[in-house]
RNA sequence: GCGAGAGUGGCGAAACUGGCAGACGCACCAGACUUAGGAUCUGGCGCCGAAAGGCUUGGGGGUUCGAGUCCCCCCUCUCGCACCA
């Protein structure tokens, strides 16, 4: 570092302009929103991170920085902006890592917390940190539950058995994406399954308005596409198949003696399908191993083989029951009639069914779906030809044949001939009119499993009492604190450690006052996240979970900006809760978030960041060697905000370069002269370039159209003057604030430049009065000419003709040309 | 397998509704100022060619006066979902 000497100017020190800055914000709470009364509301969101103990990632803070502009630009033209700040702090990541390193997690979080803010604050974004918030703050954590209550209240919230993964090595529960390959990701250990009493939220309630919805919102279009996958509608019908040779076992007596009869009406089962055209070609159901009927409908011979597929399928674990392709199963002795047949067809099971979708039964068509398809010959089952291209091909003897565009049904009844469209209402409609099926719209989307088995979360606000039953925990007593154990550690017995600790997990009943049984789980992380945006902006207030008249001002949130790795869950659940809190009259609004942009990645050259590759890059150590300013700006310069970049270790020169020019330019600039008319007209189409990148987050040509400007400004070693630096100022801003405002006050500025506005630019000095226009000649370009932007054709080829180097092209008499005003001119000869 | 996105110089990347491909930056080359330069400034820089000129946006076809951009087929990579009936 060079130190000015004698009359020298002061060089550009990046840390000593960003200390002072940093400081002056403070002390004049210049990112402190006026909540009540500014005019304009922004709401300015970024998805806020999990404050790892390896600190700030640098894909944290390009996310960050990418909003910062945004929600500064905003400012700049005239809005009262709202950048918040929070942590995302409960969760297994942070449970696993403390238990890791052995130190209880609410040491260590606030530790990382601390840790975190000292970065973000370094990056100079402009937080409002008067309304931080921590998930794991139990101010916090007491309206997560009370949302929950909410939910609890409207009949959104139950509690069912389901199928979870379980590591018999760790005594944990699993995350699917925790195993791999059967196995668990820390240990290894085979993956068992258990069947848990859990927690859900009816989300599938919400289904369709969820995806309705999602045409009205400003999102990226691939976001709104995963959206609409996973919730990933289906209609259909429900068809009834009727069961042959009902055997009936005494396995049922406890409903029998209840109802003091036998029914002997045959069960019945129902399926549902996509493609009840093709039913024709039904020649067998398939069950799932779990399905209800399956125990009724076995035969003597068949019933110890299905025994044993039952019992393998509950002991797989779910992640490779529905990875292993390989198709199996076990025929059940029984037989259902196919309603448009009126045949009989054996009913097998299999683990291809999933109990969970559609009503765990299908109809399996082997000529006209590759599952089926694949089955039927590996058990040897029939396989017919239903549907048939106009061709009169679509052979089903080696494959599946799934087209249905331009088919029609052959070998179906009076139903042959139809297309596959008319085939699907006509069959459906018959089917109908005899009870045996049912149109139906079914969705993939399943229900919300807010249930962790673990320590780290909040608890779920019930009680269980032997006299009242479930019981929520009144809003007044809220929250239920998550004691603080040193044995938090995961056991055995598939329960939250919570159980192990009587003085907390005995309590009274809130209803009647004798002795209650608390819930042991505590709730998901995504339910902490699924509301936090509402909370901000009265993160204080302690007699209420959000201020509804701060709410109504400042949601639903203007801009949010986030990775596409939450694409599906995070903003799903977040649009779920805010439509529950809407019908429960508590929010005016159904959609939490109106404008959505998803960030991209960044790589560092070329490879994909890890702890592993030890290629991370440290955030601290390019600050402190380049400066927050510096280090931003390359950020956004790297690539399109929303596809990423790839981080090249020296490329950030090019960027420092630019701001040491700007600096210099400052000083140097000439004063009490006004602006050069080319440089004022670059200017001018700078000003309007920057200000149509930014809102579209193409921050990367923001700053080259600034480098190129001020390219033109200091063209040849030529001293700037004064008019044509300060919109550059103005311009460079949101993307380094610290340099700005030193630049800015350097100028005479005497408020943040902040609050002094955005340069307009001035139509009439943003065109050219000349233009260079591309000669082509038979559509090969040979050349350019220079006209006056009001050049006619015969101005244009006068030119051309004008000159040697293109007149030799024009070899004959044109045939035809082509104008394109001040654009080009194609010679056809 | 299904869905989404992307393939452009040595590298990161630009290119709005089809109209000069490669802006801006890195790296590199040459020069200036320098005791010095990992500082600063000036100029050059897609490929082949001495030049004229030719070639060039993953590959192959097509539409058009004109295609990175539109249409069809194929290849590669990244991400998401994964037996969803």
């Amino acid at each position: 570092m060079h130190l000015p000497t004698g009359d020298e100017p002061a060089g550009y020190d990046p840390a000593v302009v960003e200390r002072k800055w940093r400081a002056r914000w403070d002390a004049a709470a210049t990112n402190v929103t006026d909540l009540a009364g500014g005019p304009r509301p922004f709401y300015a969101l970024m998805m806020f991170p999990y404050p790892s103990a390896e600190g700030l990632h640098v894909g944290n803070l390009f996310a960050f920085t990418g909003n910062d502009i945004y929600g500064r630009f905003q400012r700049l033209q005239g809005h009262t902006v709202f950048e918040p700040f929070g942590y995302d702090a409960f969760g297994i990541h942070s449970e696993n890592y403390a238990i890791k390193v052995g130190v209880h997690p609410a040491e260590l979080i606030p530790r990382n917390i601390a840790n975190f803010r000292q970065q973000v604050q370094r990056a100079g974004l402009m937080v409002d940190w008067t309304h931080e918030l921590s998930t794991t703050d139990p101010s916090y954590y007491k309206w997560t539950q009370w949302v929950f209550l909410q939910l609890y209240q409207r009949g959104l919230a139950y509690k069912k058995k389901a199928a979870v993964n379980w590591c018999p090595f760790d005594k944990t529960v699993l995350a699917n994406e925790q195993v791999i390959a059967g196995a668990c990701e820390r240990c290894g250990t085979i993956v068992e399954q258990r069947l848990l009493e859990q927690w859900f939220f009816r989300i599938t309630d919400y289904a369709g308005r969820l995806l309705a919805n999602l045409d009205t919102l400003d999102w990226s279009e691939t976001t709104k596409t995963a959206q609409r996958n996973w919730i990933g509608k289906s209609e259909g019908a429900e068809i009834a198949f009727p069961v042959l040779d009902v055997m009936v076992y005494g396995t049922s007596t406890a409903n029998t003696a209840t109802t003091g009869e036998v029914t002997a009406a045959p069960p019945t089962v129902k399926v549902f399908t996509t493609r009840p055209d093709t039913i024709f070609g039904a020649t067998y159901l398939v069950l799932a191993p779990e399905h209800p009927l399956v125990a009724q409908i076995t035969g003597d011979e068949q019933r110890s083989a299905v025994q044993v597929y039952v019992n393998a399928a509950a002991s797989q674990d779910l992640v490779s029951r529905k990875t292993t392709k390989d198709k199996t199963g076990v025929f059940t002795g029984a037989y259902a009639t196919n309603p448009a047949t009126g045949r009989p067809i054996p009913i097998w099971i299999a683990d291809y069914v999933l109990m969970e979708y559609g009503t765990g039964a299908i109809m399996a068509v082997p000529g006209h779906d590759e599952r089926d398809h694949e089955f039927a010959r590996v058990y040897d089952l029939p396989i017919v030809q239903v549907v048939a291209p106009a061709d009169g091909g679509g052979d089903v003897s080696a494959a599946a044949f799934t087209d249905t565009a331009g088919c029609r049904l052959v070998s179906s009844g009076r139903f042959t001939g139809m297309t596959v469209e008319e085939g699907k209402a006509a069959i459906v409609a018959e089917l109908a009119a005899h009870t045996a099926a049912v149109p139906v719209v079914n969705y993939r989307l399943y229900d919300w499993c807010i249930s962790r088995q673990r320590y780290w979360g909040p608890p779920i606000p019930i009680v269980y009492c032997d006299d009242c039953g479930t019981v929520p925990v009144p809003e007044s007593q809220l929250p239920v604190l998550l004691p603080l154990i040193d044995d938090f550690r995961p056991d055995d017995s598939g329960i939250s450690p919570l159980a192990r600790h009587d003085e907390w997990y005995h309590t009274p009943c809130p209803q009647c006052g004798k002795q209650g049984r608390r819930e042991t789980d505590v709730s998901d992380t995504f339910l902490d996240s699924a509301w936090y945006f509402l909370r901000y902006p009265s993160s204080e207030r302690e007699d209420v979970p959000f201020d509804r008249t701060l709410v109504k001002r400042w949601l639903p949130v203007h801009s949010y900006i986030g990775g596409n790795e939450h694409a599906v869950l995070h903003l799903l659940y977040s649009r779920f809760v805010t439509m529950v809190l809407h019908d429960a009259g508590l929010v005016d609004f159904e959609e939490p978030f109106t404008r959505f942009r998803a960030h991209g990645l960044i790589v560092r050259e070329g490879a994909k960041m890890s702890k592993s590759k030890g290629n991370v890059v440290n955030p601290d150590q390019y600050i402190d060697e380049w400066g927050a300013d510096a280090f931003r700006t390359y950020l956004m310069f790297l690539g399109p905000f929303e596809e990423g970049g790839d981080f090249r270790d020296k490329g950030i020169s090019g960027v420092k370069r630019f701001l040491d020019r700007l600096w210099r330019s400052v000083q140097d600039a000439e004063r009490g002269r006004p602006a050069d008319p080319d440089v004022q007209r670059k200017l001018h189409q700078t000003i309007r370039k920057v200000g149509e990148d930014i809102p579209r987050l193409s921050y990367n040509t923001a700053v080259a159209a600034m480098m190129e400007y001020m390219n033109t400004m200091r063209a040849g070693e030529r001293r700037p003057r004064l008019e044509e630096v300060r919109p550059l100022v103005q311009l460079v801003s949101p993307f380094a604030p610290h340099i700005a405002e030193e630049l800015w006050e350097m100028m005479g500025g005497t408020t943040s430049v902040f609050d002094a506005g955005w340069p307009v630019y001035d139509p009439a000095l943003v065109t050219e009065d000349r233009v260079t226009m591309a000669v082509q000649v038979n559509g090969k370009t040979r050349g350019t000419i220079s006209v006056a932007k009001s050049a006619s054709q015969d101005d244009a080829m006068a030119a051309v003709h004008g000159d040697p180097a293109l007149a030799k092209f024009i070899t004959g008499a044109p045939k035809r040309v082509i104008f394109v005003p001040g654009r080009l001119i194609n010679v056809i000869v």
